[in-house]
DNA sequence: AAACATTCTTGACACCGTCTAAATTAGTAT
DNA sequence: ATACTAATTTAGACGGTGTCAAGAATGTTT
């Protein structure tokens, strides 16, 4: 896993305390974590974080390719640190936002629409994820 | 087009004139008022309700099946006359919302998705409008 | 009319996300 | 090192969304 810092680095931002911690949070989670997960998150590495830098960075992330915004369900847009190509599965009794990975899913017939042009698109599936 | 207090009635709500008004607007709308937007329009109709009888209005349209709330961008949920299953397209410049037909689109290879029990699902597209 | 049930309005409230001004920090020049 | 400057952070205010509770208004029953 690539050094936080030299994430920063690589993205022309200036790595200080509060960035590394919110992106140590926010990059290596596997979830989807809302603006105010990460910014518990990340008061845990940098007691001193405030809510505006952590608002500040998860903007620049975004700004940067390093993070995408998603707004899946109502009352926050969750942040997903897979910027590949994917759909999202969302368990409608827990709330947990799960990946599909863009293969697993084909979705025809967009030659139809020739009044769009689409820039991107992906599933949204609800439900609940059976327990095995 | 059935009249609106015959729609209420048929969902054993007692039509009075805020719901009225707010059934007119929402329910005859042909694209994806938030909230605030209906509250604006059944002010014209009704100009003493109040913003809390929309809300429990709108939330009582979708208890009852009329009307789908959806989440599709931030700041604010949707509310969707089409109750019908369809995929959306979002204008990234102007923020409308098209409705795309259900057999537009073909999603295939939800086989592989075994650990998930899908109650629905749509496409999301975002890009913008080609002008004609 | 009086009592009751339903609905509506008002205003308070909690939460999300942005913004600004001031304070702190970091970087540069002398 | 000191002074100056630029960048960053903080705290709090702010506007918007959506919910809630208390009282007022409305309508129905006796
Ligand atoms: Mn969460
Ligand atoms: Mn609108
Ligand atoms: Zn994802
Ligand atoms: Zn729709």
């Amino acid at each position: 896993m690539e050094d936080a810092i030299s994430i920063l680095r690589r993205c022309d931002i200036q790595p200080t305390p509060q960035r590394i911690a919110v992106v140590e949070c926010v990059l290596t989670s596997k979830s989807h974590p809302s603006a105010d997960d990460v910014f518990s998150g990340a008061r845990e590495k940098c007691p001193t974080v405030s809510r505006a830098t952590v608002y500040n960075t998860l903007n620049l992330l975004v700004e940067k390719g390093l993070l995408r915004m998603q707004t899946m369900k109502e009352g926050a847009v969750v942040f997903d640190p897979n910027i590949e190509k994917h759909h999202h599965f969302i368990d409608e009794e827990t709330g947990a936002i799960y990946d599909i990975p863009w293969d697993q899913l084909e979705v025809k017939g967009k030659r139809g629409l020739n009044d769009f042009e689409i820039s991107e698109y992906q599933v949204i599936l609800r439900g609940r994820r059976k327990k095995k």
